[in-house]
DNA sequence: ATGCACAGCCGTCCGCCGTCGGAGGACGCC
DNA sequence: GGCGTCCTCCGACGGCGGACGGCTGTGCAT
């Protein structure tokens, strides 16, 4: 074990090794992960499946700490398997490490709402698969360093989209945005006015300055720029 | 050099060192990580700064590949200092990797959306710590275990919540929820008539309907509903 | 076959919404 | 003081939106 690597597993001497199920299709594949885990103290292959009704039958039979589960494979793919094996009762202490070759975003999105834990490619070196095993099986969630990367280009720049698109409120003023802000939720004009103590006959006005600004023709399509501006939450 | 977690720097001896600059107002952790960098043939240590302001001209004047940047520090913080850093002209390449104690939502939002590579607690072992340098060095990102697990708890739990708003929508009609849909984007009735191919009166109807069966008064709330339950992104 | 329920479609009536114009007061700036 | 901006308020008009009832067709059950 390498030193300094063993945050998740420090002293793996005095603990259960942890059991891995390997479900991918080729059977090089398996057998190449099987022979590098096994030289491991702390790790030891319990099962191994070709497709994911198997590996979801085998997780029920022999209960590992671990699934390394390729997505591509017949009858049934890995994402459904995961997600099949994460829903079992008594399966919840399973954690799934996704291993494939494919870095598609889709595929990992799917992945983690199925309930994976970590994303792994299958370029990555031995150590670092090891170590991710590891992580996982402590709790802990593990992405590849593209992943990664990605993964956060996506949330800044949507980030960065909100920032854009708040701009095109600094037209507004301060009362204006916040009349907008209870369009946004779905409030009427009389309801505006007694919840910012005003008359209705304002909040009309300051809804109609808002829609001028904005380019919206109705209430509705305030409420649509108050969502994508990210004035009001979800 | 550990084999197999080199997947960032796989022939580290014919390359240029990677240029790392320390950013933490503790002296003990800049030599901490100073005598642990030095070891390595393909890392040194270029420069030190002990608060943000000292970070973004350290930066300047010695041009790192990798700032290890910790968040608390005097005057200017470790995320403004990134965002310094990252905005200023001829400094992209620079990677920022923030390595602090806590793992506070905020920070790691914050830090990324500052344009960091890269967040790593100071309890990772030295081993995580130099392969997370050599990750982020390569352009590539990554993330602390910990901090993975909950990003990813934190995204598949707003999409579970998106899953069960969706089910308000089960008692509309497959119509009904075409309509909503346009509704959801600002559209007439006359707008959806002519989309739907229908008369303006029966896309009234069918908004009608939806608005009764989701308890919506106006067509302003269906657009609520609508974002609300994910039927139209944001 | 009859009755029933539901989805889809349409026309009509009333009300709220949105527009326009006007008007007053508070504040800051030249 | 004059000017501009923002907030507040009012009244009147036209139109879209939403409610209601009626009509058709399909599927199901008795």
């Amino acid at each position: 074990m390498i030193p300094g690597m063993s945050a998740a597993d420090p002293s793996s001497l005095d603990r259960a090794p942890i059991k891995v199920l390997l479900a991918d299709d080729e059977r090089l594949v398996r057998s190449g992960f099987k022979v590098l885990i096994d030289v491991e103290d702390d790790i030891e292959v319990v099962g191994e499946a070709t497709n994911g009704a198997e590996a979801v039958e085998q997780a029920r039979a022999t209960r590992p700490d671990v699934v390394l589960m390729d997505i591509r494979m017949p009858k049934v793919d890995g994402i459904q398997a995961t997600e099949q094996i994460v829903k079992t009762h008594g399966l919840q202490h399973v954690r799934v490490l996704i291993l494939t070759t494919y870095e598609t975003d889709a595929y990992v999105f799917e992945a983690l709402q199925a309930g994976a834990s970590g994303f792994m490619l299958k370029d990555a070196g031995p150590a670092e698969l090891l170590h991710a095993i590891r992580v996982v099986a402590a709790g802990d969630a593990l992405l590849a360093p593209r992943i990664t990367r990605r993964l956060i280009g996506q949330f800044t720049s949507q980030r960065v989209a909100a920032q854009a698109a708040e701009d095109r409120l600094s037209v507004l003023t301060q009362r204006e945005r916040e009349v907008l802000a209870l369009v946004g939720q779905g409030l009427s004009n009389d309801e505006i006015g007694s919840e910012l103590c005003l008359s209705p006959a304002t909040a009309r006005t300051h809804v109609s300055h808002a829609m001028a600004k904005l380019g919206a023709r109705d209430r509705a399509q305030l409420v649509v720029i108050a969502y994508r501006t990210g004035l009001v939450s979800p």
